[in-house]
DNA sequence: TTGAATTCCTACTAATAAACTAGGATTTCT
DNA sequence: AGAAATCCTAGTTTATTAGTAGGAATTCAA
């Protein structure tokens, strides 16, 4: 399992968010209710996002939180690198790490490599207007008794 | 870190066993030595190898493990599914899971869908023979400092 | 102006997984 | 016979994950 529950439910949390933009702010209990998650367990995965700007809060009564821009230029792989760290496969990978002394002639590192461009592919060319789409697309395939469930 | 010590070690033990194909058996603990690493780990990695058949070995004094077939008929994903278990994502999008009941209108299982892709098209399209390649073509360049590009 | 609803913050804890280690049984070559 | 190796099971330690707990600060609304 490559993403743990920070990355999963963080990108639940940001889709929930993505669907209520532009209707002001959530509280995070509401959030937690409708993914049936522990909200004191998401306030610490929100906390980063907060800080990195992806998201903006409003404190007090009737506060909760809202997507700091528009979900079209939110990427996916920012959400995830914020809340796993990079899902690059190996130490030698990552950035800001000193280059190992095998690394010119470490034929692991170049598949490591190849292997990160190929996550960072996917993960950076989807945003979260794409899931918020999908989303729409999907539930409309489906019957309706089924999505209220989710409403 | 998407791979755990498992398949780091894994991927360098079967690249060294590429190295030695055609040679005979190599004893575990040449492959920990030249690696630094400890063989009885090591020898826990291996099992899996060997009985999914990726490897055979010779019990006694001047046995070892050898692989058991050329480099180029041994995916990187292979290996790297024999000693990690699938990278995918997260559950719900695992082989013999069932669908969880969101499945059809679920956003965030499409896109970990698109992942599982990613990281699978990179994994299986890459093959011991290759990094073998590799690994002379950057030895090469490395001992002859400053030809570079070039051959 | 008070109380409820909310974010914010730090610290703690329980459970699980990762990364080995230990020890011995078995096999095979010389 | 003895050394070199694989094979097997079980234990141990350390780190990470997945939360809980408790309270301070902020803000709205009655």
């Amino acid at each position: 399992m490559i993403l743990s529950t920070r990355g999963r439910y963080g990108l639940k949390m940001m889709l929930e968010l993505a669907l209520n933009y532009g209707k002001g702010a959530m509280p995070l209990k509401d959030i937690a209710n409708k993914q049936s998650l522990s909200d004191t367990y998401l306030e610490q995965l929100i906390s980063p996002l907060r800080k990195s700007g992806l998201v903006t809060s409003t404190r007090g009564a009737q506060g909760g939180y809202e997507l700091a821009k528009e979900p079209s230029g939110i990427k996916v792989g920012e959400i995830i690198r914020i809340l796993e760290g990079s899902l690059a496969p190996a130490e030698c990978v990552l950035e800001g790490e000193p280059e190992c002394s095998k690394a010119d002639y470490c034929a692991t590192r170049l598949l490591y490599e190849k292997i990160t461009e190929g996550i960072n592919n996917v993960i950076d060319s989807i945003n979260l207007q794409d899931m918020v789409d999908d989303y729409h697309r999907l539930n409309n395939n489906t019957n309706i008794k089924r999505r209220n469930e989710d409403e």
